[in-house]
RNA sequence: UGCCCGAUGGUGUAACGGUAGCACGAAAGAUUCUGAUUCUUUUAGUCAAGGUUCGAAUCCUUGUCGGGCAUCCA
């Protein structure tokens, strides 16, 4: 057949593969993304929304979104706007946008039929004493006095909680399972609690609402979903799921469940970000720290590098964790082929170029991305004076250190050969100023006589440079795994306090001035860096370090 | 003490009873006007014990370890 060797596919995918080849609902594949519009999306959902549209894509399926919206109390339109932005920034669009809301009135005359057949019943303890009656995990549960209420009642009780004659917590709908089952889920879960709360979408129509676990089923299946993919923790519901399926005889969608988003340093859960974002730890739901898509994407990631990463990182059952490096290489591969090069020194150290005249400056020539020819080429002035960065300066460097020293010899990028001759201090002996000579001949990086330096360092020239704000951020997280942080209020223990660092003036080629905050830059040697969306104006530039480059140079240092 | 699920180099994954492979990391080297990129090489793994089989990461049994499940949350 063919020479083309077969894709391999994740189990997920696999599955979806086979039910094509043994042609299950004639070979159609119809999988959604139902978030819960209580919060941002973050990285964890992009996994999810990679997956269910990409399978969709890749085996000629459809995608809903679906907005699990059962919950009036927790939910708002304000997430419904967000989530359908950054769904689509990410690069995917949905076939169907549906909210499991407009399924109300169809979940509801469902219940009438459960009830009418004996399956569902109207539960009139109290909330602790429905707990209490559950039982524990090795001890069945004990019935509720009110589980053989005739179906009558139970029709008659169930009408008037949905016209309001009761209050919240009165009644609500169980399903008549098996309080002795050994899978906790069956012990007759609730379908319907009453709630008098106005729901974003349906107003006061309805003050009871169904649970997730009577809503996310029938939803699929209403949508006729052949694969609902879901995380792990949904696993055990699965019994539950298709217990509704079949007392319904509604079309049967099937859960598959996969293994959700660990990173390292990474808060995930939703609550926990909330309370970042409540407790002014961070800035707000777009802060460049968090790992939400408005983070993200404020930070500078781009759609692509997060859907390679998920690809990259694979779909599997087991509980792992992935180390952020995968995700910041998935990202650095990317921003390099795309990113244009620039100029910017972060700590200034002035130099002075002694045999350069003053009041002079020349244009020179700078390539724009060694990785892609189109991306052209540039000017950048260069003058007597220019600042380096002062990390590429040591006054006793060691064999190893292959920048500016007292008289070595350094390449100052598309510029000239100079080499250092004074070391300037201020009275506390900080070095202030560097003296050097350049060697003209060197125009344009390259020394006729062929004489090689081992180090090229990136500069601005002083007058030229425009300043600006440069954030440099680092993970929220002290601890490693997320895993390992206690329930409870010492998470706080947990946070990085140096997750954020403002470089106040920092100097920028001329070029930097007009860059807009949707296109990655790399600051050579540096790392790659977006103008903030938010903050960054003409007059005050603010730049997000995205990234840093990786550093062979760092990593021997650490060495010792 | 119940039920469900999982376990392959440091990490994430592949191998569908027949050569344990890939990526990231790490180490060494080459190239380089970014100590970047790129390229080469090396490193290191089937949780354990039994069983089935000519042959087991894969199938069976038992054990160990890890995760999930007892919100009127999703």
């Amino acid at each position: 057949m063919s020479t083309e060797e077969a894709p391999k596919l994740d189990f997920m995918r696999q599955i979806v593969a086979d039910s094509i080849a043994a042609g299950t609902h004639g070979g159609r594949v119809q999988t959604r993304f139902p978030p819960e519009p209580n919060g941002y999306l973050h990285i964890g959902h992009a996994k999810s929304i990679c997956l269910n549209f990409g399978i969709a894509r890749e085996f000629g399926g459809r995608c809903n979104l679906r907005f699990d919206d059962t919950n009036p109390t927790k939910e708002d339109v304000e997430y419904v706007d967000s989530i359908k932005e950054d769904v689509r920034w990410l690069g995917f669009e949905w076939d169907e946008l549906h909210f499991a809301s407009d399924y109300f009135e169809q979940l509801y005359d469902w219940a009438v039929q459960l009830i009418k057949q004996g399956d569902a019943y109207v539960d009139s303890q109290s909330l602790e004493a429905i707990r209490a009656g559950r039982g524990t995990a090795t001890e069945p549960g004990i019935n509720s006095p009110f589980r053989d209420r005739s179906v009558e009642e139970n029709l008659d009780l169930f009408a008037r909680m949905q016209a309001g004659e009761f209050a919240d917590g009165e009644h609500v709908l169980r399903a008549k399972i098996d309080m002795a089952s050994t899978h906790l889920i069956l012990r007759d879960p609730l379908m319907y609690r009453i709630r008098h709360a106005h729901h974003h979408r349906t107003g006061d129509t309805w003050c009871i609402y169904p649970m997730y676990d009577y809503a996310h089923g029938q939803s699929d299946s209403l949508e006729q979903v052949t694969h609902s993919i879901c995380t792990l923790e949904f696993e055990t519901h699965r019994v539950l799921y298709d217990w509704f399926v079949e007392k319904l005889g509604i079309f049967p969608s099937h859960q598959y469940e996969f293994a959700r988003l660990n990173l390292t340093y990474c808060l995930m859960s939703k609550r926990r970000l909330l309370e970042l974002v409540e407790a002014d730890v961070v800035s707000g739901w777009d802060d460049p720290r968090m790992p939400t898509l408005r983070g993200l994407r404020r930070r500078g990631y781009t759609p692509e590098s997060l859907r390679n990463f998920c690809h990259d990182i694979g779909v599997t059952r087991y509980n792992g964790l992935t180390d952020m490096v995968v995700l910041e290489n998935a990202l650095r591969h990317d921003l390099n082929k795309r990113a244009e090069r620039r100029m910017a020194v972060l700590n200034p150290l002035k130099v002075v170029i002694t045999n350069y005249p003053e009041g002079e400056s020349e244009l020179l020539e700078a390539v724009n991305n060694p990785e892609d020819e189109a991306a052209g080429k540039r000017q950048v002035p260069f003058s007597r004076e220019l600042y380096i960065e002062r990390d590429d300066f040591m006054e006793d460097a060691p064999k190893k250190f292959f920048r500016l020293a007292p008289d070595r010899e350094v390449r100052l990028r598309w510029a000239y050969f100079v080499k250092c001759n004074e070391v300037i201090k201020d009275a506390d002996g900080n070095i202030i100023e560097l003296r050097c000579t350049y060697d003209p001949e060197t125009k344009g990086g390259n020394a006729p006589d062929g004489r090689k330096v081992k180090g090229t360092i990136h500069w601005v020239s002083a007058q030229h440079a425009v300043s600006a704000e440069v954030r440099l951020y680092d993970y929220l997280l002290k601890v490693e795994d997320p895993a390992d942080i206690p329930e409870g209020d010492a998470w706080r223990e947990a946070l990085n306090e140096n997750s954020l660092q403002v470089l106040a003036d920092c100097k920028l080629e001329p070029s930097l001035a007009e860059v807009s905050s949707d296109m990655a830059v790399q600051f050579e040697r540096l790392g790659y860096f977006i103008a903030d969306s938010q903050d960054s104006t003409p007059e005050k530039l603010v730049f997000n370090r995205t990234v840093t480059l990786k550093d062979a140079w760092a990593k021997e240092q650490k060495k010792g």
